[in-house]
Order: structure tokens, then C-alpha cells, then sequence
DNA sequence: CTATGTTGCCAACAGATGTTGACCAACAAC
DNA sequence: GTTGTTGGTCAACATCTGTTGGCAACATAG
């Protein structure tokens, strides 16, 4: 029997796996990312996705795993909480594609917009009830923040609607920070 | 020879393959509406679908034909445009599948964005354009509208985000006007 | 050395998909 | 009645999909 902890020579190939999976679900979408293109592009045999990760559906569970690491809340001056929040989201949303991939699944496939409500719900709502008056409508106040931050992120690098694209990240923190900061913070309307 | 201008019987077929289309598309996103679910709900052969209508593309592009009809642009006093522009997407999000349709294709099918893309420029960018103080900056307001209530959308109707799908039409409308309004008229930040 | 478990490729399966062409019924025109 | 057009069905096609099982190469254990 093999030790329990060498390294074994096959984890290179399931992070390969992974790291296709993600692009490829990312820039087509859950159906049009077929196990035989993301095996092409990890260099590997479509057969080797099936023993790794056992399904299609598992595959994306697999390559779905999401830490949105938002900075910690407290100590955020009111004023300052628009900027950093859409500027963390801007940054991670440029740095990984995963968040894009879900993105991109979640419209098409049930599993994926469950993966998406979980992130939202877990991540995004417990930073928010940090920061808004009453606690008892963060989630509210959350999804309010999540159609912006969603919404920005679907026209620049999904739809890639021209003015938004070529926005600067500047423009959009300055834009859409009050927006983020009311929704979280300020009273009802 | 028939008279030109007779009704012809299968105007009736066509527009239930339409409606059945648009409704698919808007459920199931391009890849997963197949023809056959299509002529299905339509109650036809799928092969009238490819006679009708081509191919499948050329059927996503007649059945996403959209008209947004914005209500007039001029005469509505100030304070009020964010109001009767939120509560107008969200009438006719409600009102047509069409939009969701567009909006589902538009994530996994490069047609889909491109239609989305024409139908924010043309429709939405002269409606801010004679609202906003500088025309110059029309299309790039128009795109700070459209990353907010597509991402309402996106929430609401595809994602089904709890705390959003919750909320009722006049809450929506409270929190997001004074957004929209902002982007469209406000000076910049 | 042999025995055993791991890593990988190959070929094939069953099912679904977009698409095509042959064929048939109804009907209008002559 | 014959003829040509229109509306529609049926069966098949080529292709692609997720998935499976068998088999070769290799590494490690004993």
C-alpha cells in the first residue's frame, strides 16, 4: 500500500482539470463547456475528468468553490464603504475568473444559480449586517448591494456592453460606490 | 397565382412557434431550448420550425425582437425620472419573456449579447441622452442604468435571489430610482 | 524478481441535437 | 379533373454529448 501522505503524481493533473474547467465554464457557459474541451485543454484524456471528479454536475461543484474574502467590516470609516467594497469586488472579479463562471452558470443551471445564492447569501450578507443599522434586513440591504455588483459584472465581463467596458475601474468605484454605500448603510428611502 | 394580401394559414403556426421560442429561450437559455421542446410546446413537427425559420439562430433572432417603449423622454419633471424608468423595466420584465429570454441567451450565446448590446444603445441611450446635461456622456450613463436594472433582473427573474425576488415591485422602485436617476442626471461624482 | 495499485489512453456506448428530404393532404386556379 | 402551391408529418442523417470499460505503462511494496 502507498504511503498516506506522498504527493501523489495525479494532483497535477486534477488541479489542470480544475483550472480548464473554470475557464472554460467561465467563458461558455455550463452546457457549451464540454468535458471533451476542458480535458483538451488540461492535455489529457476526457476519461481522466470522469475518474477524477465522477460527473459533469461534480466537476462544477468542484471548480464552483468560491472565497469572496471580503476585507473585514469593522473599521471601515462610513464614506470609505462604497469604494471598498466595489473595489474588492472589481479586483477579485479580475484576478479569478470563478466568480465569472458562476456567473455564467448560474443563468443556465440550476445547480450553479444555487452556488450563487449560497456565496451571496453566506458572504456577502453577514458583511453587510456588519455595517447596516437594523440587522434584521440584511439580507435585504445585501441583495440590493448584489443586483449592482452583479449587474456591473454581467455588462462589463459577460455581455462586455461598451460603455461599461471601457469605463475605467476608477469611474466605476466613483459611480457606483454611493450607490453600494446607501444600499448598505443609509435609511429607507 | 394567390392574391398577395390573403391571411395565410400558417401565420397562426408561426407565431405559436414564436411564442413557445420565447418562452423556452427565456426558461432554458439557448443551449438547453432544443427545436424539438419548441415544436412541442408549439404542436407542429420540428422540422416546420426549420422551415419557418431557417436554422436555429435566425429563430433566436426573430424571437427576440424587442421593443422596450420607453415612455416619452420630455416632460418628466425631475425627481421623478428614476421612478418611471425603474417602474417601467420592471412592468414590461414582467409583462414580455422577452427580455429575460434576451438576457438568459445573452450570458451563453454571443448573438444573444449582441442583441442585448443593440437594445441598450438604441433604445436606452437616446432616452438618457435627452435627459442628461451633457450628450457627450449619454452612452456612458445609459450603461450605469443598464448595469443596475439588468442587475435586478438578473436577481429577480433569473437567479431568483430570495431577499430580491421578495421584495415587492414599490420597494424596487424606492431603492432603485434615486440610483438610476443619479446615473442619468446627477453631475459626476 | 513478482504482485499490486496508480495513471493514463483508446474505443465504444446510448442518447440527444440540428438539420434535411421524401412524402402526403388540403385547397385554389384553370 | 388536373395542376401547382401551401401546410404539415415522418423517418433518417451526421454529429456531438456524457459516460463506461478494457488495456497498456509505470511505480512502488514485499
Amino acid at each position: 500500500m502507498t504511503a498516506e501522505n506522498r504527493p501523489r503524481r495525479s494532483y497535477a493533473t486534477r488541479a489542470a482539470i480544475l483550472a480548464a474547467a473554470r475557464e472554460r465554464f467561465a467563458v461558455d457557459g455550463y452546457e457549451r463547456a464540454t468535458i471533451r474541451a476542458i480535458a483538451r485543454d488540461a492535455a489529457i484524456d476526457p476519461s481522466m475528468v470522469m475518474r477524477y471528479y465522477g460527473s459533469k454536475e461534480k466537476l462544477f461543484a468542484a471548480a464552483s468553490e468560491l472565497e469572496l474574502r471580503l476585507p473585514a467590516a469593522d473599521g471601515i470609516p462610513p464614506g470609505e464603504i462604497g469604494t471598498t467594497l466595489v473595489g474588492h469586488f472589481l479586483d477579485h472579479w479580475e484576478a479569478d475568473g470563478t466568480l465569472a463562471a458562476m456567473l455564467r452558470v448560474g443563468v443556465t443551471n440550476p445547480a450553479g444559480a444555487e452556488r450563487l445564492r449560497e456565496v451571496m447569501a453566506q458572504q456577502l450578507g453577514p458583511y453587510v449586517a456588519a455595517l447596516c443599522p437594523d440587522p434584521a434586513e440584511a439580507p435585504r440591504r445585501a441583495a440590493l448591494v448584489a443586483t449592482q455588483m452583479l449587474g456591473v459584472a454581467l455588462c462589463r465581463y459577460v455581455l462586455r456592453l461598451p460603455p461599461v467596458a471601457d469605463l475605467t475601474r476608477a469611474e466605476i468605484v466613483a459611480w457606483l460606490a454611493p450607490t453600494v454605500e446607501r444600499y448598505a448603510t443609509a435609511a429607507h428611502p
